[in-house]
DNA sequence: GGGGCTGAGTTCATTCCCTGAACCTAGTCG
DNA sequence: CGACTAGGTTCAGGGAATGAACTCAGCCCC
């Protein structure tokens, strides 16, 4: 029954996005899990989310694929939260997001955190490049194709 | 080293940047205003969007300075809604969005929208580029310092 | 000069989800 | 034994999202 009715978004990848990360609470869960949190309760306590919402969260994100669940104890059980490739490959998204905040909405103390290069340790930021022109350029000069 | 994170959130720029984009409708609603949708009805139709939802986050974003509300027409007086510069630098999420989306949840026909660089025409896409090292690397290669 | 149309909303009843508190289970510690 | 931790589930309530109906202003047409 795919007759694909224009106003049905059948093949739009950002609203296909959204459906995974489209939420506030997935976006600072996913931001903790790049810090280093893991654990439920690590969680729970940094960001006072509900219980029930975190349950939930780290449900939807395990079953996405952009989060694994791995038991680190075995006796008593315990588990953890792991990004997967498919979940690291989510910080543009939380860059582009530290990033625009930085700029827009920056308090006068600067950004409270540094991106770097990990095998360089070099400070490093998001930018669009573009092979032909041998160049970065800005946001503002990027436009879209069908 | 690490010290505990207040609980409070004061300084982080992803939770600020948040405040503002954090919700599937506005996404969208941005994602279309980069699309070349400006009016009212023309969002609504699109995103098949409830009118007071859409009239609260058009109202919203205006606040924030995403977006001005300008007259197109006094008679009848008509209005739009286009990005400032403030806005327009949200393309970086919005691409992040688009390229996860393709690459991890994409159907096999292939990503139905491409970016160029304006100026040139060639296609391009968002990279994390280290100067030390002259050369882009993976998200995978990223770490945050405090 | 009435009827229908468009654009841009507001109002309202219902439904749904988030929230916070309480509770549960398994295991460990003293 | 009783207290504590980790990782949840259940439940009442409140607030936001939803869709339908309504408003208002102006134009278009006969």
């Amino acid at each position: 029954m795919n007759s694909a009715p224009a106003h049905d978004e059948p093949s739009c990848s950002i609203a296909a996005s959204l459906d995974i990360v489209g939420d506030r609470w997935t976006i600072l869960i996913l931001r903790d899990s790049f810090r280093g949190l893991h654990r439920f309760d690590e969680f729970r306590r940094d960001l006072e989310i509900p219980r029930a919402v975190l349950a939930d969260r780290l449900r939807r994100l395990v079953d996405a694929g952009v989060l694994v669940k791995r038991q680190y104890s075995e006796h008593p059980p315990r588990d953890e939260y792991r990004l997967t490739d498919m979940g690291r490959e989510l910080s543009p998204i939380l860059v582009g997001l530290m990033q625009w905040g930085d700029r827009w909405l920056g308090g006068p103390d600067g950004p409270p955190t540094v991106l770097v290069h990990e095998p360089c340790g070099t400070e490093v930021d998001l930018r669009f490049h573009c092979g032909a022109c041998a160049r970065d350029f800005s946001p503002l000069e990027i436009a879209s194709r069908r």
